[in-house]
RNA sequence: GCGCUCGUAGCUCAGCGGAUAGAGCAACGGACUUCUAAUCCGUCGGUCGUAGGUUCGAAUCCUACCGGGCGCGCCA
């Protein structure tokens, strides 16, 4: 069901009439949660000038005229805010209304949209590296999310399964019988032999070269052997996913390979549409407002002059396919932010050829890089690329348990702006205090030994103390905080709240006696520290973070 | 060169138009016969890169500059 009590917006709906009473015209009345009250609004300020009189006495007249019966108390103050402090019954009724409700007070969204989420995306023949891990646990947090706000998302696992490397893959693997069933360990340096002889025999090269001919064209052993590889990486990918606990499955890989037949079709519609120019022989869209190096427009290359097709052309084929048949309204990219350029150009000739229509809309939700403790990309002390699966070895043998060094390692992703780089630091994700996975378990953790001891149920909740005060107005804050992450694709906004949430309810847990106090207050107090366990543990799964009974 | 992005406490980061700029770590000092002290409380610490501008009000918006990162035609 969902039913909400927001505040915010009761407050705003009952102080709007008075301040138009007061202004003349309607005005917005800002309300803000505040440090010196529940809420404030600033609104007397801005009226100030206009009106020609002194915020404070602005400020008093909008509280006598404002209707806040049963709701808060009013007060101004500093230079002429409203205060606003909601009345301990109310928050206890609210309290009982969000408990009540399986979705503790977030309602399904009235307009449910197809939205399509374009993520991790790793590369077949290669394993995973540091650099997946943030598109990888970003992207779930997203798809978690508005999945559970109740849009339809399509996860898509962009995997690169094509192209050129292909034939040279294939080639190698001829060479070694074929048969060979291979780890995925024995492909890495299955690649790397591949690409050595690649890089150093002219014979190979050309094999290779014609493999990928081959391939492209259907034929039936070079697909085989292809398939192989594809099937063994994705098995790989999923093993993965699995020990991240990531949403993504088998029936998410939709590869590169599979806008093939596509392509010939679509240079020949962006032809028909006179959007493409011949450039040395290579077919080049120019759209309008990018300019490289030297000043000239950019190209983006959709067809190469050997014939062959490079990312963009997949990429436009994807939202041709994910608009034209999955029927997406929202197409989500979370790839990292320098190919920021590239999605730019690849939307504005979506946009063009009529394949991104005007209600569907396309974004791409970049994400800074992870570094080391030099202030560099994050590699080893080599300065190789740091494989993802022995990354989670490591925090694995870290932590005290695999869910809680797993779970450090995709807090510390989500709970910073993901536009911004990051530096990756085990102590500091490992940590139990600050804002760390850890610190939001081990709150979930006491909670739940909480009700081990206690023998009997959450009762109805009082809110007396100021500490349980703030831990109720907290929990309230769920549904905003939620709908902010969602927003504007902000994962580390539903982070931070469960941190001040976690932190709202130690500071209750100190502070307030839950199993020895006298019937009533400890019912209630069971009551606050259940609805913030299944606070915690709904805000916690839809950041893919897992909760521990115990630690 | 052009474009994007980021410069907030010693360190790692929040805050992105409103009241004395907040956390965690580090440093120092407190709180466990008491529900998980993997916690909590306190102290110390900031010309919010610089300079202008807009505004009643700017870390937040605009402009310029400085500094770091990234991108800019056949890789994805």
């Amino acid at each position: 069901m969902g039913l909400i009590v927001n505040f915010e917006s009761l407050l705003s709906d009952r102080l709007a009439p008075a301040l138009e009473a007061v202004a003349g015209h309607p005005v917005d009345p800002a309300v803000r949660a505040s440090p010196h009250a529940d809420f404030q609004s600033g609104a007397p300020l801005a009226l100030a000038r206009e009106l020609g009189r002194a915020p404070q006495e602005i400020a008093a007249e909008v509280a006598t005229r404002a209707d806040l019966a049963g709701l808060a108390e009013i007060t101004v103050s500093g230079p002429g805010f409203l205060n606003l402090t909601i009345g301990d019954d109310l928050l206890a009724e609210s309290l009982r209304l969000t408990g009540a409700d399986q979705r503790l007070g977030v309602p399904a969204t009235a307009a449910p949209e197809r939205i399509v989420i374009d993520y991790s995306g790793p590369n077949v023949a290669k394993e995973m590296h540091v650099g997946h891990l943030r598109s990888t646990i970003i992207g779930d947090a997203l798809a978690r999310t508005l999945e559970w706000l109740g849009h339809d998302v399509v996860r898509v696992n962009h995997l690169g399964d094509w192209g050129t490397p292909f034939g040279m893959l294939v080639e190698h693997l001829v060479d070694l019988g074929g048969a060979a069933d291979h780890s995925i360990r024995d492909l890495t340096a299955f690649y790397q032999d591949a690409r050595v002889k690649f890089d150093t025999d002219d014979d190979f090269r050309t094999r290779a070269r014609l493999r990928v001919v081959a391939l492209q064209s259907g034929d039936p052993l070079s697909r085989d052997l292809w398939q192989r590889l594809v099937a063994q990486s994705e098995r790989y990918f999923l093993d993965v996913y699995q020990r991240l606990g990531v949403t993504l499955g088998p029936d998410d890989f939709a590869g590169e390979s599979r806008y093939q037949d596509d392509l010939p079709v679509l240079v020949a519609e962006l032809l028909a549409q006179g959007l493409l120019t011949d450039s040395d022989g290579a077919l080049c869209a120019f759209p309008d407002g990018f300019t490289g190096r030297d000043g000239d427009a950019l190209p983006l290359i959709v067809r190469k002059a050997d014939g062959g097709f490079g990312y963009a052309a997949t990429d436009l084929a994807a939202i041709r396919h994910r608009v034209g048949t999955l029927g997406a309204d929202r197409l989500l990219y979370v790839v990292g932010a320098p190919q920021r350029t590239h999605f730019e150009m690849v939307f504005a000739v979506a946009r063009k050829a009529g394949w991104l229509p005007g209600g569907v809309t396309a974004e791409h939700l970049g994400f800074g890089s992870i570094l080391g403790a030099d202030g560099k990309m994050l590699k080893t002390r080599a300065g190789d690329t740091i494989k993802l699966a022995e990354l989670l070895d490591e925090a694995v043998a870290r932590a005290t348990a695999p869910a809680i060094g797993i779970g450090a390692i995709k807090y510390a992703d989500l709970s910073g702006d993901r536009r911004g780089d990051y530096v990756f630091d085990w102590d500091r994700m490992l940590a139990s205090t600050g804002n760390t996975g850890p610190y939001l378990q081990y709150a979930y953790a006491r909670i739940r030994s909480l009700f081990r001891k206690a023998g009997t149920g959450p009762g109805p909740v009082t809110v007396t103390e100021p500490a349980e005060r703030a831990l109720a107005l907290t929990l309230l804050g769920f549904e905003p905080a939620l709908r902010a992450a969602a927003g504007q694709a902000e994962p580390h906004r539903l982070a931070g709240y469960l941190h001040d949430l976690a932190v709202a309810f130690s500071v209750f847990y100190e502070r307030c006696p839950v199993l020895r106090a006298a019937d009533d207050v400890r019912a209630s107090r069971l009551g606050l520290a259940e609805l913030t366990a299944r606070t915690l543990h709904t805000g916690m799964f839809l950041l893919g973070i897992e909760t521990l009974e115990e630690i």
